[in-house]
DNA sequence: TTAGGGTTAG
């Protein structure tokens, strides 16, 4: 063990053994009438060794007392102590420790501390083995300042009651005090004592102390003890230092699951998933009795390296050992399946599961979320609502995350009450999940004041209200943010830069875009990815400054991807390059063949210079692979109802007044209309889209607000693709007409509306 | 003494 001091710094010396000293003596027991017991309650109870000739003076009440405390009823403990008061029964120490045990196991700290006033009352020198009694009740209750003040006042502590404080102090995580109180101590400590202590030990400011106590367990002899070795080997595990770890486990003659699975976790959080599945083999070929923890982390290991077919061999062994339907195998099981995009297995995987617990159904949820099922996942929250099933924390996470993609600020802003009310709202997680819910549900007020609710926002929580005003174009506020987060000495990570990026791009500050890219390396020390030279080709782009994107995307240090391509794409549409968008076009083309956006924008693009049969081209070749344009609606949530559109539907029951409504626009704006004609749509020719170009979703959704929303308030509406430039003028002219605020989200961003100006600039 | 799930993105 080359690392590690054979000398003891802070710690105590050596004391010779304390032997315990049990003060217990003959009760006087005096026996009670039988009639004075409630015909209620039983005298059956599971001691064996009780039998009736045995049963002396007032064995039998206390034989019912323990009865009654072992089924944890401790209302009819207390009548029956005052019960054998009356009739002058004393009661026995294994009565009291049997009550005290029952107290600490159910928490109650009100009846534990009743009962130790009564042993007070009615005892005047309790004996030692009792007082250890009350200040483990003490400590399993929680009341660290109870358990002192007992031991305060115990003459006679021995090596039990030591043991009690020390592992108290150090599993409430009050290292200062465990270490001191073990120092003072003079006993020779326990193999329970230093594994307390070693289980207290995380982070690597405490490896120093951890090395120390290591050398006291040498010292002490109780090295080469499995239970003490394992405490070791994972301690420096928890303090980071794997190499120790290994050495006290290749050490290890004897070798428990326990170790292996802490080495294990060792390798998984160092991010050596390959040291862990190799050390997993070599558990497999050791014939190591294997137990649910080992499989739960060698799952993970799989979920993370994505290797179905080696978590596939796991499972089945698993099956073999039939622990599958273990909660604590199958829920694993249900993530790794997740992980590797095998959503059915996960499902067979959680049937098997004889019972599922919070966990197992959170990983369901996130399950749904991860292949975009959000409405079930949803479904699936609303149920356990209503089945009153424990849920966690990280189930509302998730929920927050699905409403984020729906954009249902109705169960968002519900699910959030509710979260509060169950004090299940995730430090930083879940709060974090709420900015970005209510940002992408168009309350940006709303996500600002949770964010201004955080005490101590990290990297992720300002990179999410960053975004948020990314997302509604408001650079001003998302800048002036990055440079708050600054300040407060919170560093940005890859994310934030792409947010940063955005705020740029949505708002056309090229000048600022290219000094944030050209800065992030050195002065932030955030390596610049292809996804940041994206965002850069599509703020040139998006300016209009197609040749500067198109040499960006030729000289950046990085293979361009589709989306380097599709961002050029949109600006030569924006723009009406015809020349460059072949180019993109191809290259996308190449790149990702399913993507419609090429198909459609050479369609437009070659329309709008009336070169018809080109345009035909793409509309052929995209019949030709058979890709269809997703189908357009919008949607606008009135008195907490969803109400959806689909271009030219009538099937709504209000479909009458929707459409005097939108005429009441159309008519009042000759020019307008004009405009509305000069775009193109894929999905129809000229004269069709002339018939249609009224009955696009997002108006009918606009004109539904408008009729059935009250005057003052905000029209929010949501669509799922792009808007189009038409519908962007009938807004802004809604806007200004009717001097109704009114939002639009997109698939890309916020629009807001307001006396005929858009928030975008019309630079979207 | 050991394990499994959740946050930010164009």
């Amino acid at each position: 063990m080359p690392s590690i001091n054979a000398h003891c710094f802070l710690l105590p010396p050596l004391p010779s053994p304390v032997v315990a000293q049990d003060k217990f003596s003959e009760t006087t027991i005096k026996s009670a009438n039988f009639s004075q017991i409630p015909q209620w309650v039983s005298l059956k109870c599971s001691f064996p060794s009780v039998k009736t000739h045995q049963i002396q003076q007032g064995q039998v009440e206390n034989v019912h007392l323990i009865s009654l405390s072992k089924q944890g009823k401790l209302k009819q403990v207390h009548e029956f102590l005052k019960l054998m008061d009356e009739a002058g029964v004393s009661v026995s120490p294994h009565s009291y420790k049997s009550i005290f045990e029952t107290c600490a196991k159910l928490g109650s700290l009100s009846d534990g501390r009743s009962i130790h006033d009564r042993l007070r009352r009615t005892v005047k020198d309790p004996i030692g083995f009792l007082e250890n009694c009350v200040l483990r009740m003490y400590c399993d209750c929680g009341s660290l300042v109870d358990a002192q003040n007992v031991f305060d006042e115990m003459l006679d502590r021995n090596l039990v009651t030591w043991d009690i404080i020390v592992s108290a102090y150090a599993e409430k995580g009050v290292l200062d005090k465990a270490i001191g109180l073990f120092t003072i101590s003079r006993i020779k400590p326990s193999h329970s004592i230093y594994i307390s202590l070693l289980r207290s030990l995380t982070g690597f400011s405490l490896l120093e102390l951890g090395k120390q106590l290591h050398s006291h367990v040498i010292r002490n002899g109780l090295a080469s003890n499995v239970s003490v070795d394992t405490a070791i080997a994972n301690m420096y595990v928890k303090c980071g230092w794997l190499e120790g770890a290994e050495l006290v486990f290749n050490q290890m003659t004897e070798k428990n699951a326990v170790v292996w699975t802490g080495l294990m976790v060792g390798y998984t959080q160092a991010g050596k998933l390959e040291d862990a599945l190799e050390l997993f083999t070599k558990m497999v070929k050791e014939g190591v009795q294997m137990d649910e923890f080992v499989f739960s982390i060698i799952l993970k290991v799989c979920g993370g390296v994505e290797d179905l077919t080696m978590g596939r061999q796991i499972h089945g062994y698993s099956v073999k050992l039939g622990l599958d339907s273990d909660v604590s195998v199958g829920t694993p099981l249900v993530d790794f399946y997740v992980k590797c995009g095998s959503f059915e297995s996960a499902c067979l995987a959680f049937e098997r599961i004889s019972e599922p617990n919070d966990v197992s159904w959170s990983c369901v949820i996130s399950g749904y979320c991860q292949v975009g099922e959000f409405e079930e996942s949803v479904k699936i929250f609303k149920l356990l609502k209503r089945k009153v099933v424990v849920l966690n924390s990280f189930i509302y996470t998730s929920i927050f995350q699905a409403c984020a993609v729906l954009a249902d600020l109705n169960l968002g802003a519900q699910v959030h009450a509710d979260a509060i009310k169950t004090g299940l709202v995730s430090y930083l997680y879940g709060e974090t999940a709420m900015i970005s819910m209510y940002s992408r549900c168009g309350r940006s007020d709303y996500a600002y004041q949770v964010f201004k609710s955080l005490e101590n926002p990290d990297t992720v929580a300002w990179t999410a209200i960053i975004c948020g005003y990314a997302y509604h174009g408001n650079a001003i506020e998302a800048l002036s943010l990055f440079n708050r987060m600054q300040d407060c000495g919170v560093r940005p990570n890859a994310v934030t830069f792409i947010g940063v990026l955005t705020a740029c791009s949505h708002s056309g500050l090229v000048t600022e875009g290219k000094k944030y890219l050209e800065s992030m390396r050195g002065k932030y020390g955030v390596e610049p990815t292809v996804d940041h030279y994206d965002c850069m080709v599509d703020i040139y782009s998006r300016a209009g400054l197609l040749q500067e994107a198109f040499e960006l995307i030729k000289c950046m240090p990085f293979e361009p991807d589709a989306m380097s391509w599709k961002s050029l794409l949109g600006g030569c549409w924006t723009h009406r390059n015809l020349e460059l968008g072949k180019i993109a076009a191809e290259n996308l083309l190449q790149l990702d063949p399913d993507d419609t956006a090429s198909y459609i924008v050479m369609y437009n693009l070659y329309a709008s210079h009336g070169i018809w049969e080109e345009a035909a081209h793409f509309r052929w070749m995209m019949a030709e692979r058979n890709l269809r344009k997703d189908i357009s609606y919008s949607w606008i949530t009135v008195k907490g109802k969803m109400h959806s559109f689909v271009a030219g539907n009538r099937h709504h029951p209000q479909t009458e007044q929707i459409y005097s409504k939108l005429e009441e626009f159309t008519s009042s704006s000759d020019n307008a209309e004009n405009a509305l004609l000069t775009e193109e749509d894929v999905s129809c020719g000229l004269s069709e889209r002339k018939e249609q170009l009224p009955d696009h979703s997002e108006r009918l959704a606009i004109a539904f607000g408008l009729i059935f929303t009250s005057r003052h308030t905000q029209i929010l509406v949501f669509k799922n693709l792009r808007a189009c430039k038409d519908c962007h003028d009938f807004a802004k002219r809604a806007s200004l007409v009717t001097g109704r605020e009114i939002v639009v989200r997109d698939s890309n961003r916020f629009h807001h509306f307001k006396l005929g100006k858009c928030s975008c600039n019309d630079y979207w």
